[in-house]
DNA sequence: TGGCTTATTATACGCTTGAGTAATTTTTGG
DNA sequence: CCAAAAATTACTCAAGCGTATAATAAGCCA
């Protein structure tokens, strides 16, 4: 049984607003939630809140998605490309394996992925996946997704490198790579305060380079000049803040 | 204006219940708080579904903690605890530094540890971190203990084998193995159905061997019988089931 | 320009939450 | 056995939640 708005005769004022694209308001919806969740946590990432930061009123959010849910869904897919999709290009870019290797390590390196937020946003939707299948799914994706551009990319580095007995052993080394990766994302993101700059960028280096038995500086130097001068300082500035 | 329970003369049965001690009690309600949390989410974890979990009637929790959210930081105190206890102990147990590397990897992967559970509540108590100074402040702790668990158990191991040089460069292998046995951990308790029992334990034995510049089995074979018998198979089971 | 579609606002609803109060009943230690 | 304390019961309360619906304004097309 709807009541009506005001009862009657009064003429109130509406906000003006403008009318935006379906796209357009749906992507901007979207990175509210995100915002939303990353500063004030899940608890916080409210209809209302998240309307807010869009800049428009609670109600509309329902003329995009059909829940909240649904509008959560969509912003936990948008963030794990964000996530995924710099490594997997690398994994897939012109140059040779060895090139395509360090700009994956980059990848994992660069200011979108190791921005602290992401780390309050990958952890607040990992709670939904043991429950929603679908968040499951979306993450089983991303994940499989970037294991196998690895396994591949590890597979071809192998065999340019003249080393076809370590072929076997791709998916070991590829599970082990990300384990890395994924560990040092994790501290970089977590306590971010203890490493310098580039600190957690030069150590994942040269741990790959230990790890697949190639000789120190093998992967961060590089022939092209798409990566900058990075150079790894073969001393080591020890650094101890605990 | 209070009420009365029942208005008059009716007698109801209560439930019986049991007295219990402080500390008990206290350990009782923040089991439940873990459990909630793991099961159902932070979203899930109400003070009247907490109270149910633990047996009790929710007026019982403002007994023992001042707020939920006070609960909330002793039960992240316990499961921080949980989390990092085990490998702590085994970089200070007896022995060689060697066989309390040997532990201190296999405490990564007890079952305590990589029960899929603990995922859920690291991730739901993450959040928490950026925004309340004191669960911030309990994550640091932990965080720091074990890296200089770590760091003065390698520095042992260097000294142990005669390989002074490596002494300077501790700080770097800390964060190193930190970082692989964390990476290898998430994706043990992510995604446990891709991977064989052992295979990721084995995985970061012999990827630990190779960081450290050991022998393969260098670590993995304890001359000591309290690890049982568990080589490492030289040749790769290779499992691919993407 | 004027009408029509619909995106957007504004408001209301039903429900749950964390927190609080007070009286009552049960357990248990001294 | 009795008194102190633990625990239950049964409410209130304000705030917040996601959702639903009616009114309104914006902008496109005839």
């Amino acid at each position: 049984m709807p009541h009506p708005p005001h009862s009657s005769g009064e003429k109130l004022s509406r906000r003006t607003f403008h009318r935006a694209s379906e796209t357009e308001r749906r992507e901007d919806l979207i990175a509210a939630t995100l915002d939303c969740i990353a500063e004030f946590g899940i608890q916080g990432a409210t209809v209302r809140q998240i309307a807010a930061r869009a800049g428009v009123t609670g109600g509309l959010i329902r003329h995009y998605f059909d829940s909240k849910d649904q509008m959560m869904q969509a912003a936990y897919r948008e963030m794990m490309a964000a996530m995924t999709s710099g490594s997997i290009e690398a994994a897939n870019s012109a140059g040779t394996a060895k090139q395509r290797l360090g700009r994956f390590i980059d990848a994992n390196h660069s200011a979108s992925v190791t921005d602290p937020r992401m780390l309050s946003l990958w952890a607040a939707f990992i709670g939904h996946i043991r429950h929603d299948p679908t968040f499951a799914a979306i993450h089983r994706e991303n994940y499989t997704a970037i294991l196998t551009a690895l396994e591949n990319l590890l597979r071809d580095f192998f065999i340019e490198n003249n080393r076809p007995e370590e072929v076997a052993r791709c998916h070991h080394h590829t599970v082990a790579l990300t384990g890395l990766l994924d560990g040092l994302w994790l501290e970089a993101t977590l306590a971010d305060d203890l490493f310098a700059e580039g600190e957690l960028q030069a150590l994942a280096f040269r741990s790959v380079e230990t790890l697949l038995g190639l000789k120190s500086g093998d992967l961060s130097v590089q022939t092209d000049d798409t990566q900058g001068a990075d150079g790894i300082p073969p001393a080591d500035p020890l650094k101890k803040d605990i």
